[in-house]
DNA sequence: TATGAATGAGGGTTCATTCAT
DNA sequence: GATGAATGAACCCTCATTCAT
């Protein structure tokens, strides 16, 4: 009945799942059929039956990567952090880049949830705290340090990860900004945020934020 | 173009746009289907073709709907604004309140834009445009005095929008914050975010960000 | 339950049957819908139900009401008729242009037949069959006199219909020819068919079918 | 653009074909619905789409298939033509017996035209237009030798095939026709319209138009 | 593993028809 | 007479899923 665990690293089922991101991505989970899927890798739609259980489960799997992966990158990230504004700074630029080059996967990640079953959707939201979780904890060290002052800590972590999420939906590589410009200007945005302590803050490029430009607007607005 | 039968403020149409809004934000409008809907307001689905020409043109109406309200409240809530750290105070308890109020609305607006077809996407992102359009005016005249250093003003209205917009995915009414709570909280991180200058800032309410508990975890995360 | 039979020709009535055998020609039955018909003549389609008792019982009436009138009228071109050759000329001369002034209702009659309930299939088939009775009686007669060699007659008869119905499949009014050109020319190639006599065949304009010119394709060609 | 699968060949289309040729000659194209065709060559309706794209796609094929066949059948019959009079007496011969033989496929290329969407039926009209020059062709020869004395060539077409289709409604096998008896009648009457030279109709068989005997009415007369 | 074919459950949509107003 | 609204039955078509080959 289950698959064999080894084979999801085959080149069909990494091929499968990159497809499947990305056309569950451009049409939504139910917008998107398994014989578009089937095409985009080039076999028949009754094959895909060899990688999956069944749809939702697909949809779960990619989800549950994703998560897996960004929880891995934050921790690694956040490994040699010196103090709670290090933290958060770490924070922000890894949370950017990697909604600025996986945007499709983390873009599904939040619009398709309601798509798993209530106990798939469960186990991924249990990662989703997991992860919001440790920025909470910077938070709160932050604040018992002094160097922050960001209110409500739920409601503050809540405010950052969607401001800083947004960028999945309207950043577009080769665009106006660089993934690095990003990382700088959302750092200060963040920093203000949570009324970093001046001193820190100055360190952090200070004249970057005087590029007041107007770009394009954004085709598909963030939630 | 449109249907006029019954100018839209017949009964059931009134109902149906309620009952739509509600399903489409639950199950998302792929997951919707007219016999749902139908079923919500107590006729069958045949009869839904009294009042819209077809699914699609249904999401538009309830998307354009939305939009023109939150346009209209939000020219209102701006009217009297006396400089722009004022008019971006306005801004946000007017977002804040609308995304608490009409969540499902707003979730919809944000998550299903995709649904439609080109051109009513097109109509629909214009309308956002003008929308976030007024926030980016506020940030150029809060810049241009001096009063907010936001940075790039694009990226900053964003974020923002982004920022403010995700109280829409966890905010329950009867929960653990009154909207008035809410609206001072993200008040403040918003007049950090931009840098707004101490002294103003200070009017704020000094001391209300000092409430720091934790809530729930939330629901459906914010995009 | 039934309607007031005088009620048949008030205008309305009338407008009705004109555009239903209009629509019903261009659509066919099946393809034309009540919404169309009542739009066509500034109605709802319950009102519609003010003069018909169903759409299928529309159709007959109809039907019932070219074949009365076709029948009628063949009885008054036949009644001054001196001898077979004079009646078959009589007869070619009617029916052709009664199929190409009356092009939809002949058309409907032939085509849409299968879309009556079997009784009033049968109705109309009779009436067929009397009015096509007249035409082998002339050949009867014409056969008997010497004046015809049709050989079968019911082949002859089925034969002279199907060739002279034709018409209505193509004939535009407007176009490269008129009716009375379309009279010359059918009645000469029906004369040849059943074999008439030359003495008399030459009477019916002799030259007339020189003109050997060959017009536009035909856009929808008979069955 | 077209279907690939099984090249049509397989007996599942084969019998999906037959089945719907003679459903729509029954109850029309728009009378007929899927489920119908399905159940009766015992497949689901869904499963229909393995070998059509829509219904529609369906009637094209029908008649692309029959005008392609009927075209074929006609050059081969008249490959070894000597003359016009040769080639219409082949004409007449070929035509009756294909209408007599696949009545309902004929039928259906004739009466389901106006259900096709324009640029199919553009298709289907360009080759009954071939279909049609070819007699037109052979009257043009007849008239240019002498042979035949038609009119207008394309009115003498127009009704030389109206008069031959006909017998596809209302031509039984095991009736009381063989379908050698209706060549024989059709060419008598064929020759006959086109005036040709008594000579060469002497010898279609003289005396055969005797036999002067009324047959059944017809179930469904010609249009 | 891959596939062609089948299935069954629906989903959007149409439409003749009814009826209270 | 007219109409807006409702209905229920279908209809075309889609799609996840299965399975023999």
């Amino acid at each position: 009945m289950g698959r064999i665990p080894g084979k999801s690293t085959g080149k069909t089922v990494i091929d499968m799942k990159l497809a499947a991101t990305r056309l569950i991505a451009e049409h939504g989970f139910e917008g998107m059929n398994l014989r578009m899927l089937a095409d985009d890798i080039g076999v028949k739609a009754g094959s895909l039956y060899n990688y999956i259980d069944n749809k939702q489960s697909l949809l779960h799997e990619l989800l549950s990567d994703t998560m897996k992966e960004i929880i891995d990158g934050l921790d690694t990230a956040l490994a040699a952090a010196q103090d709670p504004h290090d933290a958060l700074q770490r924070f922000v630029a890894f949370h950017i880049e990697f909604h600025a080059v996986r945007r499709d996967a983390v873009f599904i990640g939040n619009a398709e949830l309601r798509s798993l079953s209530p106990a798939q959707r469960q186990d991924i939201v249990a990662l989703r705290d997991g992860y919001e979780a440790r920025l909470r904890q910077i938070l709160r060290d932050g604040a018992a340090t002094g160097a922050f002052n960001p209110g409500d800590i739920r409601i503050a972590s809540h405010a950052l990860i969607a401001m800083l999420s947004g960028v999945c939906c309207w950043y577009q590589p080769g665009g106006r900004h660089s993934v690095a410009q990003l990382v700088v200007q959302y750092t200060g945005l963040v920093l203000g945020c949570v009324g970093a302590s001046p001193r820190v803050r100055a360190s952090s490029a200070p004249g970057t934020r005087r590029k007041s430009s107007d770009s394009q607007p954004l085709p598909t607005p963030p939630v």
